[in-house]
Order: C-alpha cells, then structure tokens, then sequence
DNA sequence: AAGCAAGAATGAACAGTGTTCATAAAACCT
DNA sequence: AGGTTTTATGAACACTGTTCATTCTTGCTT
C-alpha cells in the first residue's frame, strides 16, 4: 500500500508541475511567440529545474501539446456555442460554424496558427488527429448526415477544407488584405456550394 | 578597371558555389526532409567549407529560399502549361488551372510543403510574397476580370483560397484519405461558386 | 531521535544547431 | 620575387534539446 501511495504521490507531483507549467508556457507562447519558449526559459520562469520539466513531459514537444490542447477546446467549445442556438435550417446552421471558425481565427490568431501550422516532433499527432477528426464530426452532425456513408463524410470534408483554406488566408496579413465581410458572405457561399454536390438530400 | 573586374570574379565565385550548392541542397531536401539540411552537412556535400557557404548565401535560410524559388518556377511552369491550350469559356480554363493545382501538389509533396508551408527566417519572404501574387495575378487573368478592380481580385483571392485549403488537404496523407476523383469534381464547384459571387457578368 | 534507504530535484555536461571571424592560403599586380 | 589584396577555412561562440551522475529530501524503521 505504501507503494501505491508513493506512485500516486509522484504522479501527483508530476501533474502539479504540468499544470503550473502549463499555463507559463502558454503565456510565451501567445506573447512571445513559439521560439520563444524553451527548456531552460520556461523552467526559470515556473521556478523549477530542466530536469523536472522533462520529468514532468518527456520532452518540449509535449508542452507545445499540452498548450495546444487548450487552443483546440477553446475552439472547439467556441464552435459549439455556434451551433448551440436552434436554427431553422442546416444551412443556416453550417454558415454559422463557418463563420464562427472564421470569427476565432481572427480573434486568436496565434492559437489558431498552433493550432494548424505547428509541426509536431511525432509524425502523427494523436491529439491533432483526433481534435480534425472531431470538427469533421460535428460538421457531418451539423450537415444532418449519415456519419457511417463515406461519401457524406467525403463531402463535408472538402466543404471543410475550402473554408479552412479561405480562413487561413483571411487570417494572414500578408499578400492582399482580405475583406472579412467579403470573406464571411463567401463562407456562405462554400456551404452552398458543399450543400448542392451533397449526394442525398 | 581592375576594381570591377576583380568585384565580377568574386560574385562570379558565389555565384558558382551558389549553383554547385542548389542542386545539392535541394537533393537534400527532397530525399530526406528539411531537418536532414544543415550549414555543416551541406558544406561537406558539396565540397567547400561552412565560411565559403555563408559567403555565398547570408545564411541558411537563402539556400532553402533558393530550393523553394526551384519549386515556385516549377510549380508556375505547370500552371501556366494548363491554360496554354485555348479553351472555350473561361470557366473550363479556371477548372483545368484548379486541376493543375491538385496534379502538382500530389506529384510533387515535398515542393509542395516547402512552397506553403515553410517559414522563412525573415518575415516578409519577397520571393513567396511575389510568387503568391503572380498565382492570383494568372487567375485574374484567366478569369477574364479587371486587374485594378479590387473587388474582382477579392473574388479571386478567395476562390483561389478555398482550392488552395482543398489541395493541402488531399495531399495530407492524414485524417481522412481523400477521394482524388472527388476532389477534382469539387474544384469545378468552387469555380462555379468563384464565378457566380462574381460581381459583374 | 537517529540512521538509513528510496525517491525526487538538480544543473553540469553532451551532442547538435546556425553563425562569425581571426588566421591561413591563394591570387594578383608591380 | 616581393608585397598586397582577396578569398577560403574551420575552430570557436552562443544557443538549442536532452540526459544522468550527483545531491538533496523525504519517510520509514529501529
């Protein structure tokens, strides 16, 4: 039993780190930018040592994980606010997913970049696969489609990626700034368009 | 006399190891992946040393401007090889343009990635901010529309964007596998989307 | 309470990176 | 041939992520 006690009691303090480190982390991140979170800063900076960080994660990379794990239920809470409201119409319904996905990579364009620009140490992130594979989800839900059919997910998918596309771009200052009213009234129009190709009706 | 004849050798020089290293690097990054590129690696490769490398390039991140100003001029060649063929309408020759896209990108991954999704050192990267501009530019363009007017370019930018979210995502081998054949089809939708939100015609 | 064994925290050390620059080598000109 | 300028070199620097022998702490036992 005293073992027991004495893993938990490691695996307590191992958790207590992380979640101090955590929040830090995120706050160079948001502020300071990606490089400018590393080992030995962030372990000054939570007032502990490299080692107990790396005790604590395994490695940075999973710190950059934990940070965006927290970016991915901000959004994916944020889109579920968006079609929380009852709405008459699927369509209605999906422009406002749309437009919400539009509205929170504006409003957190460092998250947003985590989110999808970051390149995890490990080739398949499961957390990343997971969270796309959950928005996919929520689309085909929100679309009122066969989760099973293949050929409805295969739909929302390309529907999901031209938005994506158009809000990445939206979102990045560079080249020919984007008009966001001009972007949202296209959002609509890529529902449309993933709405009319859509097999069954 | 001497003083320009003996500044054209020298550039002549770097201009020289800057030919030998291209080539090599770009191998490289094909082979093996950006990570595999470093200033010592390269240098042994291609036969000079690591302060002959700098003299010619500044520093890492021209090299790898260099390899991606390769994969633009390919990626450009393609393209405008896809509207050589006279078309009919314009909305043929926008879909054959899209299409040309997707072909490129699910040939040639690598280029691909480098092309969108590298970051280079120095923010704003010239040659990719020019490089992206010509792409909107040749859809303008084939699309038949006024260059100056910024609504047109707007309508472009983003039907250009949607495909480009498309693409991205049907060449990751993540998530969901996608459907090339369907992927094609949606990118005629997309242009027909692009073409209606058209203001004027 | 003292001693002791197991566990946890530490930061110096290692291997790797991009980059610089004093030095050596080469090339050029008189 | 000697002197001067130009070019090439790689050791050294500052910075990464990561490890692990060492120290310190803690809690149990006698």
């Amino acid at each position: 039993m005293t073992k027991e006690k004495a893993l938990s009691r490691r695996d307590r303090n191992l958790a207590d780190i992380r979640e101090r480190a955590i929040p830090v982390a995120e706050r160079i991140v948001l502020e300071e930018g990606l490089d400018a979170l590393n080992a030995r800063r962030l372990a000054k900076d939570v007032g502990v040592s490299v080692g107990s960080l790396y005790n604590a994660f395994g490695d940075l990379d999973a710190v950059v994980r934990a940070v965006i794990g927290n970016s991915a239920l901000m959004l994916s809470r944020t889109l579920h606010a968006a079609i929380e409201q009852p709405a008459p119409d699927r369509r209605t319904r999906l422009v406002a997913l749309g437009e919400a996905y539009l509205d929170f990579a504006i409003a957190e364009p460092q998250r947003w970049w985590l989110l999808f620009e970051y390149k995890s140490n490990q080739p398949s992130d499961e957390t990343a696969q997971e969270f796309q594979l959950g928005l996919l989800e929520m689309l085909v839900e929100v679309g009122g489609s066969d989760p099973k059919s293949d050929q409805h997910r295969q739909t929302f998918l390309l529907l999901w990626a031209s938005v994506h596309g158009l809000v990445t771009l939206a979102c990045r200052p560079t080249i020919v700034a984007i008009n966001q009213k001009v972007a949202r009234t296209y959002i609509a129009d890529l529902v449309d368009t993933g709405l009319d190709s859509f097999p069954i009706d």
